[in-house]
DNA sequence: GATAGGGAAGGACATATGTCCTCATGATTT
DNA sequence: AAATCATGAGGACATATGTCCTTCCCTATC
């Protein structure tokens, strides 16, 4: 992690995702830039928190690990995302770790800052309450969908976000089986069996497997597959 | 669904639950006290939201119903609880349907006195804050267990949660098997495969089945098997 | 070019879980 | 009391998923 002192940059961010409301003046001397390279931890779950995040740019990789040292990866989290932000609302440590998956750049804020001039703050409390509920949305429908449909209909919802998300005009459709491990971790399967269900899809002709790469070949039935599950 | 017309009662409730400062005197005159019987809908799936509940007495259950008709229970709550919190941020319908599992009274306010009061109101913002963070939590828990711990481990935390919410001096340690289907749905398995579990703790000498009831044998011996979960 | 090392894919087997159906038991009706 | 019915428990089998290990291919190194 490294700051980047630039009170213009951080200027331009925070009206890109309209923030100014948000971070009102007496915030802004102690808002700072960071930079965080691939790979870098920006936070371990059980630490303690004391700096609330806000990914401005890259993508960030969001996870679990359980007692006996089994990953699960939540999300994949791209701009306007707030990391802290419910440790900072119930004083709790870190609830995951977050790891940047690209060059990142993330706007700080210590949260004595925050309880200091944002505690009766209502736009700052009204923003966490939109992350928050958003939050919640997403986890309370990945929660359903894991506990009622098979490993199948959730790589199907995998593949179909994930490759809108890569989509550029280069390599559409492509997606890196490098990250076929994290998908697993992901969707709460082995590698393995991950797998298995690629073959299977590769015979049913949904997708196909290239050095490397993943390609989607019909993507109409991979949403029918998944389709019963509203996105979100 | 009956309105208790009691201003007194209401009030005795917000203090009870240290509410008065949330609900301010604006709000006041647009509070009602409602009672639910016992398997009463309190609000459906889907359906439009337009109230703050906020569950002061008795127990509700919160489930979800996939396209297929499936049902799977997310959690029994008590008091102090909220319910179309999440709605009422995000402008949304219901995300889940809820059903009083007794006799339920509820304290409910209209979303449009809480927009015209309540937008800029610092104390329930806050308050709304730590319920949502709050059911986050759960919720972000109850994911990564579900997805990291098999059914056994899921079941013997069910038992330990319930157990004590259940337990009084007449019927100590015993549950009903008539919830058993719920407890299934619950924790996102069969009410087939639930019966072996239960056949398997039995073998262990974990828990007992007698007419009707299961009888917790070794509370020690389960909480070991939910050990490395922790609670909340 | 030969060899070793690493990672990805897949085989074999065990376990977990789902589905459907049968059976027993006790309550309800006739 | 006999017949019927509802309900909970469990058997049989199929499917989903996990674990471990082997195979294969690519690359780095000598």
């Amino acid at each position: 992690m490294k700051e980047i002192e630039n009170r213009e940059l951080l200027q331009d961010y925070l009206h890109a995702h309209q923030l100014a409301s948000v971070f009102h003046e007496p915030f802004l001397s102690h808002l700072s830039l960071y930079q965080f390279d691939q790979g870098e931890l920006i936070c371990a779950q059980g630490e303690s928190a004391c700096h609330l995040y806000v990914l401005v740019q890259g993508k960030v990789k969001i996870f679990t690990t359980s007692p006996e040292g089994k990953t699960l990866i939540l999300s994949f989290k791209k701009p306007l995302e707030v990391i802290g932000d419910i440790e900072y609302v119930r004083g709790i440590p870190y609830l995951n770790s977050v790891e940047a998956a690209s060059t990142v750049l993330m706007i700080g804020i210590h949260y004595r800052w925050l309880k200091k001039y944002g505690t009766d703050y209502a736009p700052l409390l009204q923003f966490l309450l939109q992350i928050i509920t958003h939050k919640f949305c997403v986890k309370s429908n990945s929660l359903s969908i894991n506990l009622l449909y098979p490993v199948e209909v959730r790589f199907a919802r995998y593949l179909l976000s994930v490759s809108i998300e890569e989509w550029n005009p280069a390599n559409k459709e492509q997606i890196s089986t490098s990250n076929l491990l994290d998908a697993a971790n992901m969707i709460g399967t082995s590698y393995r069996h991950l797998n298995r269900v690629i073959q299977q899809f590769c015979k049913e002709g949904l997708i196909e497997r290239a050095n490397g790469f993943l390609l989607i070949k019909d993507r109409e039935g991979l949403a029918k597959l998944a389709s019963e599950t509203p996105n979100e």
